[in-house]
DNA sequence: TGATCAATATACAATTAAATATAATGTATG
DNA sequence: CATACATTATATTTAATTGTATATTGATCA
């Protein structure tokens, strides 16, 4: 109760696999980037269809989109002139589950 | 099935939330920053023991800390020649649980 | 075929921020 | 006031961000 919180039981050390989570928690650690990958949770998206939906603007968004696909976290696929992205890890899907869980919902104390 | 993931009907639009998770996820992609908290999430602990637990070298530390109190993350507590740091902010310690989640469980598709 | 347009990607430069070691300083206790 | 512990300052290195300019790729059509 009051602020304080603990979790005695659950011992999350974390141990070897903080590098793995740091380096996934800085690759979406930029608002650009969490929109995107926030946007294709809803399913996969034109670079053109990002550019419109979220307002970024092109060169730094396809400098975001590199980003994303060399931490594997997107894959892409063409179509004529477009490139579709699309979610390929899943562990980020649920990180951006867990987000919005924690600052899309109030409180949703269990 | 295959790699493409879909939530059609969960939209984490995020919208302007962005600001606050990128804050709290950069905050939290530091391997010493996030280590710390994980292991504040069994409890509170004094610099010392910290430093003894994660031996992460005292100053670092120290700023690592102020990192983390600055961002309302943590709160202190002084007894005697001692400070204990705690967990306060429960956003954090649920991104912690969730990131456990992800990465300390193999894949709990359930 | 080659000129051209549209979509996307890359290069580069400039700025700004992060990380951490070393050193110096503060502060409570005994 | 000496000690143990904790914090802050400084300096250096390294990385991130983003704008502007340019390049690539695919489609279209004269």
């Amino acid at each position: 109760m009051g602020t304080v919180m603990k979790f005695r039981n659950v011992r999350p050390d974390m141990g070897e696999r903080t590098a793995e989570a740091t380096a996934l928690l800085k690759t979406l650690a930029n608002q650009n980037r969490l929109k995107i990958v926030c946007t294709l949770v809803g399913g996969e998206h034109s670079v053109s269809q990002l550019e419109e939906t979220l307002g970024i603007h092109q060169p730094t968004l396809s400098q975001q989109l590199t980003v994303l696909r060399e931490a594997d976290i997107v894959a892409t696929r063409r179509d004529a002139k477009q490139v579709f992205y699309r979610l390929k890890e899943e562990k980020a899907a649920r990180l951006v589950m867990a987000l919005y869980g924690i600052f899309c919902r109030e409180h949703t104390r269990h």
